[in-house]
DNA sequence: CGTTAGTTTGACCAGTTGGTCAAATTATTA
DNA sequence: TAATAATTTGACCAACTGGTCAAACTAACG
């Protein structure tokens, strides 16, 4: 597909996509303009279409980004591992992506939050499979007796729910924190509860 | 203020506001129009403009609206009550305002991601000092040995995290749910993920 | 160096945006 | 019922929207 990108393609796309992470993550996609993300990359209206062939367009190649980024670590969550230890690996990993890329989050979280237009199929999709699968193991360690009995989905819903937050609400808890670093916090709070949740 | 709303200015405003809720919620401030704010309430722009002098202002009275919803249940929290009931009985108020009111909180979420800049103030002001307080309690509890030792401030925010995602994240939860109601399921988790916190 | 392929842009377009306003319509009240 | 106040609207506007295009410019390569 990409066979050949030269060196002024390979910077400018990425510049475009950075640019339109930043608009979009928080504009979302009607509220943000060509002219936003021109200005913030630096190129110039026409010349981002040169790239992308839409306003569109961008919005997909990053929500198509950030799925396989989102989906990859469930998938890499061992069936042969430490139960408990997995699933605080994938939490704080989860964690970890919210302080790193948190407008990822939010680009993720307004799509959703407008209904995912673009994504259902996804979500209905790869995501629901990986879920699926990930709760048959989660309900095959309880079986074995090494995980307390829990509701699979609702415990990945809170584990998603409350490390997301740190992303999507960061004002709120900033406003409330102040500003130096709640993220150390955050974890040893997520660990206490996720080893309350799954021990016995 | 508002001493004599007529008949029809009570039926108008709450038709606007009821029409903006369902639009803002979805885009944000920025993707919503007051085009689709008309078509929605049933009004013509012109009349909508009538009655509010800005989209901005419809934007504003929801949002003012929204606040105070939103910090009554943390004040009514009992400080002479059960600490575990009352910490429970604000969660599952929560987790009710999110099945009864999601675009409430889907507006609020938009708000939030996208820097909260209409309010902002509000959030280092009078949600900051109503969270405040509530740590000063939960601290209070800890001490008196009515509940375990915890970091009061990623208790509440779990709380917010948890009960809020399954309004705003509605389509995700139920592309991997199914369309049948979850709540009672996660009210249970909820419960018990608090309860397990909070008891030594 | 000259040719070609790749890149950039100013000018432009049709549709949409929030908002205005005078005039028409409807409700209220004396 | 007549006059007054409140409500509604069609026509309109300037600014902005995503997108086009031919022409100019620059890089790559034989």
């Amino acid at each position: 597909m990409k066979k050949t990108e030269t060196r002024i393609q390979k910077k400018n796309h990425s510049a475009i996509k950075a640019a339109g992470l930043k608009v979009f993550a928080q504009f979302g996609f009607r509220g943000s303009t060509l002219d936003q993300i021109a200005a913030e990359s630096g190129l110039s209206k026409p010349n981002i279409l040169y790239y992308f062939a839409s306003k569109e367009a961008i919005y997909e190649a990053l929500l198509a980004q950030l799925l396989t980024d989102w989906l990859q670590p469930v998938r890499d969550i061992d069936p042969a591992g430490d139960p408990v230890e997995e699933i605080l690996k994938y939490a704080k990993h989860k964690l970890k992506m919210s302080r790193l890329y948190p407008r990822e989050s939010r680009l993720y979280a307004t799509e959703i939050i407008q209904g995912a237009p673009r994504i259902k199929s996804v979500l209905t999709g790869e995501l629901r499979e990986v879920v699926e699968n990930l709760t048959l193991l989660i309900n095959h360690w309880a079986d074995a007796g090494l995980i307390r009995a829990i509701d699979p989905y609702h415990l990945i819903f809170s584990i998603w729910a409350m490390t997301q937050h740190y992303a999507d609400f960061d004002v709120q808890v900033k406003a409330i924190l102040g500003e130096r670093d709640h993220f150390e916090d955050a974890e040893q709070y997520l660990e206490d509860m996720l080893r309350r949740m799954l021990t016995v």
